[in-house]
RNA sequence: GCCCGGGUGGCGGAAUCGGCAUACGCGAAGGACUUAAAAUCCUUUGUCCUCUUCGGACUUGUGGGUUCGAGUCCCACCCCGGGCACCA
C-alpha cells in the first residue's frame, strides 16, 4: 500500500538555501573565459521599492531562473546575475517623509529583496551584482556622459519643465495625472522654462530603426519601437509669402509627405510658435488678436493641445496670403495648435480633401476644398477627406498621373526638396532631483559647460540632511552651497556645479555591460569580456519596457561601440516579455483592491517550489493571466506527491522491475520537457511532469533507480529544494543542478504499432490498432471490415478514400 | 480612428505541420479511511438525446467560404486586452 509522507517543505528548503548560501552559490558563479559555450541569461533587474517583492518579479524571475538552471545543465557555461536599478523618486520621497538619508532606505530595501530572493531559491552569480547608486558604478554612468558631451551628444537648451507651484517642486512626468494636476496636491501643474540636458539620440534613428530587424525579439515590440521611431519621407515645399500690396515679404517652408496633392493646398497653418510670425507682425492686419490666440495656445498643457476630441480652433493672418507654387494661387495663411512645432517645419500645406484634419478645420472656417486626387478621374462632392490613392485631377498638367508616380514628378516641378523625418525627439536627460547620478559638468562664468576631468570622477552625492526641494524648480543640490561651488577645471577661477541629476534610465543603459566585469576600476568593462559574453542571449522583462528602456539602451550600446568600448551592435538578442498576473478577480493588484498577492506568504503556506511552479503552471509565460487561490493546491499538492512516491520507493524492498511501459513514458516525458523548457514553454512541460508522476505511481513496484534520477533531473530547473533533497537521498554527494541534461533514447520513442483512424465523410467512426507503415490497401481491407464502417456506409462503395500514412483513412461516399 | 494580440468546458489552459477538440491542473459530485474534520486515496465530470449499456447528435465568439477533413486557412462581423494617437 502507498503511503503518505508529508513533505516538510520548510526544513528542506531551509536546510538546501543555507548550504548553498554557505558556498556563496558557487554552482552558480561564472567563469570570465570559460571552454564550454556560453549563455547569458538575462532579467530586467528590480527597483528595491519599499513594498519588496511582488509576483510580477517572481514570475519573470522564476523564468529567468529555471532558463539558466537547464543551460547550465544542458552545458553552457551560464551567467545569471543580479543587480539593483536603486536611484529615483519613490527612495528619494520616503526619505523626505522619514528624514532619513536615501541610500539608507535603498541599503535596507535592497536587503529584504535580496532574502526573498534567495527564499525563492534563485540561483544568481552574487560575486557579480551590482547597484546604479554606487559610486564605484555610477562614476562610470558619468563618464559615459562625458563620452557623449564630448562627441556633440549631449547638449543644453531650455525646455519648460512640469512645476507644481503649490508644492514649489519641478515634477517627473509620472508625477503629473492625467488631468494635468500635481499627483500629491492636486493643483494644475505649470510649465516652467529651465536650461535642460539633452542627448541627441536622434542622431541614431536610422540605425535604431534599421537594426530592429536584426532583433529576435516579439513583434510588438518590434513594432511598437518602429513607431515610437516614427519615420516618413516627404518634401519640403517652399511658399512665398506676400502682403496685401503683393509685395513679397517672406517665405514659409512645409513639410508633406504627399507633394501628389500640392495643388489641392488651399491654406497654410503654422504652428503657433512658428518664428516666423514675429517677423510678419507689421503686415498682420489683425495682429491683437493672433497675439491672444498664440498666448492662449501656449499656455495648454501638452496633453490639452494633442487631446483628439477637441474642436479644433485656429486664427487667420489676415494682410498675409501664401503662393501655391504648382498653380500661384494665392492662399490665406492661419495659425493653428493642431501643427506641432517639434515636427517637420512647424508648418504645413493644408489640403482639406485629402486630410481629415485639413478637413475638419477647413468646414469649421469655411475654406476652400479643392478635389485633387480621385478613384475615377472625376470630381465628386466629399463628405469627408479621401486620403487614398487616385488618378490627378484639378492639377495642371499633372491631372490623369496617378498619385504615386505623381509625388516624384510635382516635388521636382516646385523644386521641393526630398526629407525624411522622424517622430522620435532628442531625450531630456535632466531631473531636478537629489537622488541620482550628478552630470559631471562645471559651469564657468568665463568657459561655459566645462566637463569634470576623467580623473576627478565620480562626482558623489554630496551627504547631507537637506535635499528637500529647493522651491525654484531647482534641483535639492543647488542649495548645498559647499558643494555646488568650486573651481573650473579649465581656468580654475570660481564656478558652479551642474546641479541637475540623471534620469533613472541612465544607470539601466548599460548594467548588463557591468556584470561582466563588476570589480574593473579602470574600465567599465574588459573588452575581451565584452567580446566573449555579449550580445544577451536571452533578456526576460515586463512590456513597460518596451520603448524608453529598451530603446534607450540599444542607443547607449550603439554609442558605446562608436566609441569603440563595446563590439556588438546590438545589446540583447532575443527579449521575452512575461505577462502581468492580475488579482483573482481579475484586476491589476493593487492596494486599493484589496487583490495583492503577498509572495512571502505564499512560500510560508506553500514552499518556493510550489510558488514558483504555480506561477510557471498558470499558462504560458507571455500571456496576462489572473491568480487563482485554489490553484497553487494543485502545485502544492504534486510537489508532495513526488516526495510520498520517492519516500515509499525509498523504502521498497526487493528488485527493481523492468518496465517497458514506463521506460517509453520517461523518454516521451525528456523529449517533451527538453523542447518545451528550450522554448520557454514551462505550462506544458510541467504538464508532462504531471503526466510521467502519474504513470509513476500508477503501480505498486520499485522502479530502477536510474528512472527515479532521470526524472528528478527533469524537475530540477523547476523546483530546485525537492530536487536537491531527493536526489542526496537517493545517495548522491553532489548538487543536483550541476548534473547533465537527461537525453532521450529515440528507440523507446518508436512504436510498433498505432492507431489507425477510420472516418466516414470525414466524421470519425472507428479506431483500429494496426502495424506501423500500414499500406493504404491493408488499411482499406481493415476498415470496410469493421461494422461502424460498414453501418455509415450502408454497404455502398466508397468514391473516394484519402489515406494519410500511420494515421488515419477518410473513406468518402 | 490606426496598429498589434486574443476569444476553446463551471475556471486556468492543451491541441508545435489542416488529421482523435477539451491533455494537465483547479473546482464540483459520489465513495474509501476517520468518532468527526482536515489531509490522503479511488470513481465520475463539455452539452443534449437514449438516461441501461451499446450508441447517436451537437460543440472552439457570430455568419459565410475553401477542403475528403477546419480550433487551426480565407472573407465579413461582434466582443475583450494592449499600444499609438492632430507627427502633415
Amino acid at each position: 500500500m502507498m503511503k503518505f509522507f508529508k513533505y516538510p517543505f520548510q526544513k528542506v528548503e531551509k536546510k538546501w538555501l543555507n548550504h548553498w548560501q554557505k558556498s556563496n552559490f558557487k554552482l552558480c558563479q561564472t567563469k570570465d573565459f570559460p571552454k564550454k559555450p556560453k549563455y547569458y541569461v538575462l532579467e530586467m533587474f528590480p527597483y528595491p521599492s519599499g513594498e519588496g517583492l511582488h509576483v510580477g518579479h517572481v514570475e519573470n524571475y522564476t523564468a529567468g531562473d529555471i532558463y539558466a538552471r537547464f543551460k547550465r545543465m544542458k552545458g553552457y557555461e551560464v551567467l545569471h546575475p543580479m543587480g539593483w536599478d536603486a536611484f529615483g523618486l519613490p527612495a528619494e520621497n520616503y526619505a523626505i517623509k522619514m528624514k532619513k538619508h536615501p541610500s539608507e532606505i535603498v541599503k535596507h530595501n535592497i536587503g529584504v529583496f535580496k532574502k526573498q530572493l534567495l527564499k525563492m531559491g534563485f540561483g544568481y552569480d552574487w560575486k557579480r551584482e551590482i547597484n546604479t547608486t554606487d559610486p564605484k558604478y555610477y562614476r562610470w554612468t558619468q563618464w559615459m556622459f562625458l563620452k557623449l558631451f564630448e562627441k556633440g551628444l549631449a547638449y543644453e537648451k531650455e525646455a519648460p519643465i512640469n512645476f507644481c507651484p503649490s508644492c514649489k517642486t519641478g515634477l517627473a512626468n509620472e508625477e503629473v495625472t492625467a488631468e494635468g494636476t500635481c499627483d500629491r496636491c492636486g493643483t494644475p501643474v505649470e510649465k516652467k522654462l529651465l536650461k535642460q540636458w539633452w542627448i541627441k539620440i536622434t542622431a541614431y534613428a536610422e540605425r535604431l530603426l534599421k537594426d530592429i530587424d536584426l532583433l529576435d525579439w516579439p513583434e510588438d515590440v518590434k513594432e511598437m519601437q518602429k513607431n515610437w521611431i516614427g519615420k516618413s519621407n516627404g518634401h519640403q515645399i517652399k511658399f512665398a509669402l506676400k502682403d496685401d500690396n503683393n509685395f513679397k515679404i517672406g517665405e514659409i517652408e512645409v513639410f508633406t509627405t504627399r507633394a501628389d496633392t500640392l495643388f489641392g493646398a488651399t491654406y497654410l497653418v503654422l504652428a503657433p510658435e512658428h518664428p516666423i510670425i514675429n517677423q510678419l507682425k507689421d503686415s498682420i492686419q489683425n495682429y491683437y488678436e493672433v497675439q491672444h490666440y498664440i498666448t492662449d495656445a501656449l499656455q495648454k498643457s501638452e496633453l490639452e493641445r494633442t487631446d483628439l476630441s477637441k474642436i479644433k480652433t485656429g486664427v487667420e493672418m489676415r494682410g498675409i496670403k501664401a503662393i501655391n507654387p504648382a498653380n500661384q494661387e494665392a492662399i490665406p495663411v492661419w495659425i493653428s495648435d493642431y501643427v506641432l512645432m517639434h515636427y517637420g517645419t512647424g508648418a504645413i500645406m493644408a489640403v482639406p480633401a485629402h486630410d481629415e484634419r485639413d478637413f475638419e478645420f477647413a468646414k469649421k472656417f469655411k475654406l476652400n476644398i479643392t478635389e485633387v486626387i480621385s478613384l475615377d478621374g472625376k470630381e465628386h462632392p466629399l463628405e469627408e477627406a479621401y486620403t487614398g490613392d487616385g488618378v490627378l485631377i484639378n492639377s495642371g498638367p499633372f491631372n490623369g498621373l496617378d498619385s504615386k508616380s505623381a509625388q516624384e514628378k510635382i516635388a521636382l516641378y516646385v523644386g521641393a526638396k526630398k526629407v525624411t523625418n522622424y517622430k522620435m525627439r532628442d531625450w531630456i536627460f535632466s531631473r531636478q532631483r537629489y537622488w541620482g547620478e550628478p552630470i559631471p559638468i562645471v559651469h564657468c562664468p568665463q568657459c561655459g559647460a566645462v566637463p569634470v576631468p576623467e580623473k576627478n570622477l565620480p562626482v558623489t552625492l554630496p551627504n547631507v540632511k537637506s535635499y528637500e526641494p529647493t522651491g525654484t524648480g531647482e534641483s535639492p543640490l543647488a542649495a548645498i552651497e559647499s558643494w555646488v561651488n568650486t573651481k573650473c577645471p579649465k581656468c580654475g577661477g570660481p564656478a558652479k556645479r551642474e546641479t541637475n541629476t540623471m534620469p533613472q534610465w541612465a544607470g539601466s543603459c548599460w548594467y548588463y555591460l557591468r556584470y561582466l566585469d563588476p570589480k574593473n576600476s579602470k574600465k567599465f568593462v574588459d573588452p575581451k569580456k565584452e567580446k566573449k559574453w555579449l550580445p544577451v542571449d536571452i533578456y526576460i522583462g515586463g512590456k513597460e519596457h518596451a520603448v524608453l528602456h529598451l530603446l534607450y539602451a540599444r542607443f547607449w550600446h550603439k554609442f558605446l561601440k562608436d566609441i569603440g568600448a563595446v563590439a556588438t551592435e546590438e545589446p540583447f538578442k532575443k527579449l521575452v516579455n512575461q505577462g502581468i498576473i492580475l488579482g483573482s478577480d481579475g484586476r491589476k493588484m493593487s492596494k486599493s483592491f484589496g487583490n495583492v498577492v503577498n509572495p512571502d506568504e505564499m512560500v510560508k503556506k506553500y514552499g518556493a517550489d510550489a510558488l514558483r511552479m504555480y506561477i510557471m503552471f498558470m499558462g504560458p509565460l507571455e500571456d496576462m493571466k489572473a491568480w487563482n487561490t485554489d490553484g497553487i493546491n494543485g502545485l502544492s499538492r504534486f510537489i508532495s506527491r513526488v516526495w510520498s512516491l520517492y519516500q515509499n520507493q525509498l523504502r521498497l524492498k526487493g528488485k527493481e522491475v523492468k518496465n517497458v511501459e514506463l521506460e517509453k513514458v520517461l523518454h516521451r516525458t525528456i523529449k517533451k520537457v527538453t523542447d518545451d523548457t528550450e522554448n520557454l514553454r514551462f505550462n506544458t512541460a510541467i504538464s508532462a511532469l504531471m503526466e510521467c508522476l502519474n504513470k509513476m505511481q500508477e503501480k505498486e513496484v520499485k522502479i530502477p533507480k536510474a528512472y527515479l534520477e532521470t526524472y528528478l533531473k527533469l524537475l530540477a530547473p523547476y523546483a530546485p529544494f525537492i530536487t536537491e533533497e531527493l536526489w542526496h537521498e537517493l545517495g548522491h554527494r553532489n548538487s543536483i543542478h550541476e548534473e547533465k541534461w537527461p537525453k532521450y533514447n529515440k528507440k523507446y520513442l518508436e512504436q510498433k504499432t498505432f492507431e489507425l483512424l477510420v472516418q466516414v465523410n470525414g466524421k470519425l467512426r472507428a479506431k483500429i490498432e494496426a502495424p506501423l507503415n500500414l499500406s493504404q490497401k491493408e488499411a482499406e481491407k481493415l476498415a470496410l471490415a469493421h461494422p461502424q464502417v460498414q453501418k455509415f456506409l450502408q454497404n455502398a462503395k466508397p468514391k473516394k478514400i484519402i489515406f494519410v500514412p500511420n494515421r488515419l483513412i477518410n473513406l468518402v461516399g
